[in-house]
DNA sequence: CGTCATATTGATCGCGATCAAACTTTGTGG
DNA sequence: CCACAAAGTTTGATCGCGATCAATATGACG
């Protein structure tokens, strides 16, 4: 199921275009493996099939920032006209996508506003959950960032049906969440036994728990309206 | 001029059809007023015409994190179909903006593809801004957060021509830079002193003054390539 | 069973927060 | 044009979150 499916009401017609897009090959990496890389560019827009990939940019001393994960479902890479994208995008387990020519998705698009508007809201929604962590990294404390950030992926994966009760798979090494929090290994490694001691979460076997949501989400501040959760599609499900 | 035309080159029916945007009403606010308020939603979307605006996301105890900046040109509230927008919008001086209905935006777009895809690029490029904040935040100190933002927003004055030499109209307090770059006003006071000591820049009388660019640029680690600039545009003009 | 990534612990340091108070500039109404 | 208020800037003293450095588990895996 591609995410677009959330932003618009799809016609028939809509949805077996759709459909034509995932026909097209299906490329594996194993984890680790980059699929684009930061002043590069291809024509050609992306769609996840599987696994978990995530998006960052390097500095030049060599300590890099994470700025977006990348779940199944979901479309990235619709870089446009842009002269090179600005980030790069690896896999973090073994992944497969779609890739699909421009010219194709531009097309379509052309064919089937619906589908165009769907594709912005996309990148509304992505810009959203950036503006989210700008809070986070600007205002939150390294406790607070690390609980929401868990809310958000918590709250994505039931919305794609990959989450069991109050758990979930959940790839991230403590590195990859302290470069995604902006703080260092060491620290987020403190933060994470606080909330175990808290009897918030529980995190080990690449596996997650909420133990606690409604705690973990007021701590947290955590308030998915801006992840354009429909209430009763995330509540019950 | 819309920032529009800067991520795709156009026709002139596309240039009319932009033109004809443009003849909507104009509205104007005061420094200070809001333009739209996280949590509602309002089927329009807007063209910056005179002016800076700023977006900013509340904290429950009273903290805000602004999330970016508005100039001359930009388009914004491209929010169509999402239930309600995530971040609230202000004026930061007098402003004047254009408010499009919906409706005939999308007329707009199904008919001209071309301003569609620009129309993406224009949230491609937000969003590239977002993700060099991330960075900032994360990863820089408040020295480099604060160089950073003066390239950038002097970079964006330059693309529309609102320099003069090395200097440009600079509207916003060190409170408003304090809550733009995640530290307390006290400490971006001190930063600032630093950077006036270190003949980087100047700001006084609501003027910016890039005293040294090239040692700015480096100590920031600021590379305009995220900005979609053309080298040839932000050289010489 | 050795190697390499990942997780954990302890000790110390420093950037930026916090609190509190003056000072300076800008704006407004009498 | 001055008096006063309000907004914005500056200074000083102290505190604490998270960084840094350094070592030691604990796995995962060929």
């Amino acid at each position: 199921m591609l995410a677009l499916e959330r932003y618009a009401r799809f016609s028939s017609e809509d949805r077996e275009a759709v459909e034509g897009l995932l026909r097209s090959p299906l490329t594996r990496l194993r984890a680790g493996e980059t699929v684009i890389h930061e002043g590069t560019s291809s024509p050609v827009i992306r769609v996840l099939s599987s696994g978990w990939a995530y998006r960052y940019k390097d500095l030049p001393d060599g300590r890099r920032q994470i700025v977006g994960f990348l779940l199944p479902g979901d479309l990235f890479n619709l870089h446009i006209r842009l002269r090179e994208v600005d980030h790069t995008i690896a896999a973090l387990t073994p992944i497969s996508f779609h890739t699909i020519p421009l010219a194709q998705f531009a097309a379509l698009m052309e064919r089937r506003a619906n589908l165009s508007q769907a594709a912005l809201c996309n990148e509304l929604v992505t810009s959203a959950i950036q503006r989210e962590w700008l809070v986070s990294l600007g205002q939150r404390s390294a406790f607070e960032r690390l609980g929401h950030l868990f809310m958000e992926l918590f709250t994505r994966l039931k919305l794609i049906g990959m989450t069991s009760g109050n758990s979930c798979g959940f790839p991230l090494t403590q590195n990859d969440l302290a470069d995604a929090t902006g703080v260092t290994p060491v620290h987020l490694n403190r933060v994470m036994q606080d909330m175990r001691r808290e009897k918030l979460v529980e995190l080990r076997c690449k596996r997650l728990q909420i133990l606690d949501e409604d705690r973990l989400r007021n701590l947290a501040m955590f308030d998915a309206a801006y992840l354009q959760v429909r209430h009763e599609s995330i509540e019950y499900q």
